[in-house]
RNA sequence: GGGAGAGUGUCCCGAGUGGCAAAGGGGGAGGACUGUAAAUCCUCUGGCUACGCCUUCGUAGGUUCGAGUCCUACCUCUCCCA
């Protein structure tokens, strides 16, 4: 491993962050030197982001942690085109309605963890829909697109790729990487922004910023790309059954997220302490020591912490302390999943089928209710369910005036009378 | 503009002779084993008021007792020629 003599790169590398660097000698020199601002772009296409963004995330918080000014450009205007890189078709273009929607989620996810102005810190939030909503063709051709060569932009691998496949690749998406470019330049004007961070995929695009920066104004502008995060198994982070992890608390709640980190594989968890915490190094490596099921307690710190991260301190304890009632004493823990339901609905009684699937959405539908009782995976205050036309009555209520529904071992929802 | 192909189970890939709720994967869910892990094994993976009914193979029509499969038009994509 590298050492450099900047922190801001010194901790990147150590905790896991660094896949490419250009000119790493120049970069750590400019970092010891002084403040150095760095940028990392982020789509709009949903109103949340969810933990694929959170590794850019961190990068943008230890740049700031290490005395450096971050900008997140928030992709108002690119988000229009769509970027091929690593897609196999076209995304779908989003309404600008859309668009201004999505952001407003996603500002809030920044602020927990960079300080903006407005909370006595020197983060920028930026949009490029600001400049390049504003920008005139044939003036773009002429300052902007006389320095690329198509030749070029034919041998970038997103490029190659979709011909190879034989993938339409519509002209509109390959000027992304040419918007992509002139976001780095515009942002070195506004800002001095010199250097840019992303996604490993994103290198090709960092790097023809740089060189457009060079032609243009000659300035002197750097890349660095964090690795493709995949979990040990191979699969892409961030997926669930029931969809993306987000990091919205109304749209995955504290208890999802802490149970979706809880569930990390043996193999990611220390990668994933130093990536997704913020916990020192010495610490983690005294959790790196823990062998067997003991690597469990450090699943539950990966969990709390990162949880902590997004959704504070207090949700994290929460969800932890629901977690280890629920799954450790096997004992009733409040705070689980609830939904609500009028006693006089209850007092009527509500059918098994109907309570798992419609009430509180634990199954797909009746036929997924049935297929589940079938392979006993269905629970009702921790006993089996066997008889589809079972009866939910306020009989079944527990002593803490509630009523138990579980699937599997881990999914767990509270009915409670109103 | 001309010619040749492609679009399949609302997650993805992908077989499919006129009898098809449609092979096989991947992914996902549940069970067993465990440590709320991985690996492995088993089961399941359109909907419903359920021995029946309804909805699915790009869209809309048509032929047929019967259409994913045949015909017509249209849409989208790919390739070749202009």
């Amino acid at each position: 491993m590298a050492t450099y003599k900047s922190d801001f790169l010194n901790i990147l590398s150590e905790r896991g962050f660094i896949h490419q660097v250009s000119e790493p000698d120049v970069l750590d020199a400019r970092a010891v030197e002084g403040q150095i601002t760095a940028y990392i772009g982020f789509d709009c296409t949903a109103a949340s982001l969810h933990i694929g963004s959170l590794l850019p995330i961190m990068m943008l918080y230890w740049l700031q942690q290490t005395g450096h000014r971050p900008i997140a450009l928030m992709g108002g205007g690119t988000t229009r085109v769509g970027d091929p890189s690593g897609k196999d078709e076209s995304r779908r273009i989003l309404t600008e309605n859309d668009i201004n929607n999505n952001l407003v989620g996603i500002r809030a996810i920044f602020s927990k963890f960079l300080k903006f102005e407005n909370a006595g810190g020197n983060a920028i939030m930026s949009n490029n829909a600001d400049w390049l909503n504003k920008l005139n063709y044939i003036d773009f051709l002429r300052d902007v697109g006389k320095h690329f060569s198509v030749n070029r932009m034919l041998a970038f691998d997103s490029v190659k790729m979709r011909l190879e496949r034989q993938q339409e690749l519509s002209f509109l998406e390959f000027n992304y990487m040419v918007l992509q470019a002139y976001d780095f330049v515009e942002l070195n004007k506004l800002y001095g922004c010199t250097l840019q961070m992303g996604g490993s995929d994103q290198w090709g695009n960092i790097v023809s910023g740089i060189d457009l920066g060079r032609r243009m104004n000659g300035a002197q502008m750097f890349a660095l790309t964090a690795p493709l995060i995949t979990t040990s198994s191979g699969a892409k982070m961030g997926k669930t059954a029931a969809g993306a992890v987000w990091l919205n608390a109304d749209m995955v709640s504290p208890y999802d997220y802490w149970q979706y980190w809880r569930n990390t594989e043996d193999g990611d968890v220390v990668r994933f302490l130093k990536l997704f915490t913020t916990l020192p190094l010495a610490e983690i490596a005294k959790l790196a020591a823990l062998q067997g099921a003991d690597i469990n307690e450090a699943k539950k710190v990966l969990a709390t912490e990162a949880t902590a991260l997004v959704h504070g301190r207090a949700a994290a304890d929460e969800a932890a302390g629901t977690a280890r009632k629920t799954f450790e004493e096997g004992t009733f823990a409040q705070s689980l999943p609830t939904v609500e339901v009028a006693r006089a609905t209850l007092e009527q009684g509500i059918g098994v089928l109907n309570a798992f699937a419609e009430l509180t959405a634990l199954v797909s539908s009746n036929g997924d209710a049935r297929r589940q009782i079938k392979a006993g995976g269905l629970k009702v205050n921790d006993a089996n369910v066997t008889d589809e036309k079972m009866t939910l009555t306020a009989k079944d209520l527990t002593a803490d005036g509630a009523i138990k529904l579980s699937l599997g071992k881990k999914k767990h929802v509270l009915i409670k009378p109103v």
